[in-house]
DNA sequence: CACCCTGTTGATACTTAGTATCAATACGAT
DNA sequence: ATCGTATTGATACTAAGTATCAACAGGGTG
């Protein structure tokens, strides 16, 4: 049961946060709105010709301040952001095509407990990332 | 007990793969050797003046290839290196001073596996990482 | 040991991802 | 409608890495 956000709940977050809604910012937000596979900086750029190059990273680091949006970093591999569904979560990413799913598993939250003791040092958060091969890909 | 790769075994692992022993390589790998926290790439070819650039970044791709090094990257830091040591392993990564040490830990990888039947597609792999404060940091 | 073939190197130029600067512009509170 | 400040976009820059290609050097062969 993934809770979307909708383009307007962004929109409320970050004029809730002091930000003013201008033009390029409601532009960039509605195209978020239709990606749900995560989708790279430039790749926006491109898309929104009359948005200048700067805004869009910009906007983005706004939007990953607040929070809303995150940002996978992989060896090799154009960083690729995504919409923030839920909370605390981690991700699934396609090998072969990209593509990033948002997962959630208490369970492994819980499990990785158990493996505090035995870090040095203070814990202050954790990533986990599957490496999958969707199954788009996989029919081909 | 973590076993240390020594240098001279990473010579005979890129000489078994029918790659040369030049010297470029050899003096590359002999600084590698004295780095225990990661580094970068940049760090390395300022410290191998008499190397080309062009020539540590060929280098260090082909320690990774051979799986003697690893890359990790992390949204908006810079990409760091580390010799691995163990096999299969994740990093605990110091959010203040960027350490990074491997980790091991056979029970996660286990209880790791609980999660699968929850993921769409064909699972290829995983990564964990830990974000901690090294004990270095935390006395300052 | 000298020779030669092929892998390797390094200088240079390029690309990609992102940041800094700063004058011009546009929100939106009043 | 006015005005102050946040925001924008053009431009130039930095950082991380790759492509190119002529010159060079390991190391197997005779």
């Amino acid at each position: 049961m993934t809770t979307q956000l909708s383009t307007s709940d962004l929109i409320a977050a970050i004029e809730d946060l002091g930000y003013k809604i201008t033009n390029p910012r409601r532009d960039l937000i509605n195209l978020l709105g239709e990606k749900n596979q995560g989708f790279t900086a430039e790749e926006i750029s491109k898309e929104l010709i009359h948005v200048g190059r700067a805004t869009v990273y910009r906007t983005l680091q706004l939007l990953l301040d607040a929070g809303l949006i995150c940002k996978l970093a992989m060896p090799d591999i154009t960083p690729r952001y995504a919409l923030s569904r839920l909370g605390h979560h981690h991700h699934t990413v396609c090998n072969k095509c990209g593509a990033i799913k948002e997962f959630r598993d208490s369970t492994i939250e819980r499990l990785l407990k158990a493996a505090e003791p035995d870090i040095e040092g203070s814990l202050v958060g954790h990533r986990i990332e599957f490496y999958i091969i969707c199954e788009t890909c996989i029919e081909h």
